[in-house]
DNA sequence: GGGTCTCTTGACCACTCTGGTCGAATTGTG
DNA sequence: CACAATTCGACCAGAGTGGTCAAGAGACCC
């Protein structure tokens, strides 16, 4: 099949499972908003239930090879690694949003889950490994002395955290296009050297670390 | 009639409603959960759109007066000023998380606006009025010198949003009754001795200004 | 008791939408 | 042409929809 009218159906199948969850959601709308006969899709997928469980493994796929596989957990200090993951994400994120807002769907609902218990556990695990690894072996003796290095941890994905909403929330209203990149990005590298400044060392040679 | 009853009606319809948005909530559910006939529903209500009309003008009364209304914007150090606003957000969520739930729910889907472009108008001139009283006239001269202002004002923002997240995600696995709500408290109090030492100036008598 | 009122019920209605089927049409391939 | 792989959408039985309404239930007054 043409891989462009595979994407279509890819997009109208995430779409609406993560707009309405798997009970609610209406394979008449799929192929509708897909633009294909109903046939087709009970062609390819036997029933509701495996289309579900396929999209599932589709998006869970899809984010370890574009997300997970391409994080990197060997940078000791914390921002510098965090800031990493963070674009990471955002990037996968742009290029694609629909398997993210769908496992994020399937993550809150609980209705879905005995459909794929299997699928929701594999879920569940990479984002366990991945919260354990973005932890592991920071280097705390970049922190200041007077502050327990839980709350600068805590602190900065707070941070990170919030930074990112406002920037999902902005593109939400404005068009995803005409956004100003640039300036986001160098307002993200003024929070780094901020958050630097004030929950690091002070450094004794004055030139700043962000890339 | 019985308050009790009353309360168990309003229950189920922001249950539904929250849940489902409004197209697709059913009133079927909702008289089975509250427990009544689906010929009462219809005796108060004249029809759907008037129950979900009702449910939000019930929902901003609530949160206007049990959250709103009890804010204080004269404390001019952010810290005890947002520290002060995130409590009483909490703490009305607490008595009854329906409200704000469906009023989240009713401000993210596009689908109900047009049931209610007024309530929605309300809704939105709350949520701004807040942002704005929330920001105004904060007394900067605490904030340390060498940081933009507006840098310090969102990064408390952020922590404190994602020590609320973190919190009611917690509760929402842990049981609300034997949660430990003494513990909690105190780590925030941490919190923003956390906060005080790293964005504010340095004081000059020891003690910490934490009530 | 009877009369009248408010409150409450759930069977019932016409209608929409559901997941899924299937015979037929179309297309690709040789 | 034949043969198979695709693609379609009309169609199905069944579930669920918002809303109605005749029939009570209970309270109060005369």
């Amino acid at each position: 099949m043409e891989p462009e009218k595979q994407q279509r159906i890819w997009d109208a199948v995430l779409r609406e499972f993560a707009a309405k969850g798997y009970r609610d959601a209406s394979t008449n709308r799929i192929v509708e908003d897909a633009g294909i006969g109903k046939g087709m899709l009970f062609y390819y997928f036997k029933n509701k239930a495996e289309l579900f469980r396929s999209a599932l493994v589709y998006c869970l796929d899809y984010i370890e090879e574009e997300y997970v596989r391409r994080l990197d957990f060997s940078e000791p200090d914390f921002i510098v690694r965090f800031s990493k993951a963070v674009e990471a994400k955002m990037a996968a994120y742009l290029r694609n949003p629909l398997p993210f807002t769908f496992l994020a769907s399937f993550h809150i609902n609980r209705e879905a889950v005995e459909i794929a218990p299997d699928l929701y556990s594999r879920l569940q695990e990479m984002g366990n490994k991945g919260m354990q690894a973005l932890f592991a072996d920071v280097d705390v003796s970049l922190f200041r002395d007077d502050v327990a290095p839980e709350h600068i941890l805590n602190i900065i994905r707070w941070v990170m955290d919030g930074w990112s909403q406002d920037i999902i929330a902005h593109l939400e209203r404005e068009a995803l296009l005409d956004y100003d990149w640039e300036s986001t990005t160098k307002k993200l590298y003024e929070l780094f050297a901020v958050l630097r400044k004030v929950l690091y060392k002070e450094v004794q040679n004055g030139d700043s670390k962000g890339q």
